[in-house]
DNA sequence: TTAACATATGAACAAATGTTCAAATGAAGA
DNA sequence: TCTTCATTTGAACATTTGTTCATATGTTAA
């Protein structure tokens, strides 16, 4: 009935692997927090955060980027809850709201220099 | 002559931050890391060879796909150099070329499920 | 050398994504 | 309340990206 059965496979091992892949939804989540962070834009501003909090208009300056662009990808990155804001004011300062993210970014930064 | 220098800039802290933002190069390359992994089709491929070697075939049954579409993932993996592969006869086998790889992996599965 | 088979490649299409500009929101101080 | 200003939002556009199908490559065994 099947034609996958008649297909080069080594079923031994393509069941064991089976048994180790996580949920799709766990996927999903995984792939969701790296592409976060697989846009240059968007990986910048994380890294401007590792250090310390900063207002929307001063991480433009430091990014070079536009007010708007800026807040358009931290909406990404709050929606991802990679990223949370305190009002003091008129002004917005946004932080790091997650360890996981921190440690992502510092191996994959080891790795890049290695 | 500038008119940034109008806008609400904590200058203190913006040239904290600018001194610790990697070159651009590096937030580059990073970046492709992140993007590699942040395809669910493509984060399955590696996650199926987290635990062992598989060769093209295998990877399709396991991932549901066609031959050639893992085929093109592979490419795009082998090409950052996140998977490596050694011919054995007809069949081709691909395993993970990286071990920082592995860690960001482990690392966000961690996170999501927390 | 030829047939069969595993894998790779190219080109074309559809879908997702980042960017931009203009306009809206909402808090603060006059 | 009105004005100002930091930030957000929406919509349109250009670009990038994944997928697919058909075809090519290159190895093995006959």
């Amino acid at each position: 009935m099947d034609i996958c059965s008649v297909k080069c496979i080594n079923e031994e091992k393509v069941n064991e692997t089976l048994k180790t892949i996580p949920q799709l939804e766990d996927i999903s989540q995984m792939a969701d927090i790296f592409k976060a962070l697989s846009d240059p834009s968007r990986l910048k501003i994380v890294l401007t955060l590792l250090n310390q909090e900063h207002c929307v208009c001063d991480i433009a300056v430091i990014c070079n980027q536009t007010d708007s662009a800026i807040s358009h990808q931290l909406r990404i990155l709050r929606t991802l809850k990679i990223v949370k804001n305190r009002r003091d004011g008129k002004i917005i300062y946004y932080s790091i709201d997650d360890d996981h993210v921190v440690s992502l970014i510092r191996m994959s930064l080891d790795h890049v220099r290695h």
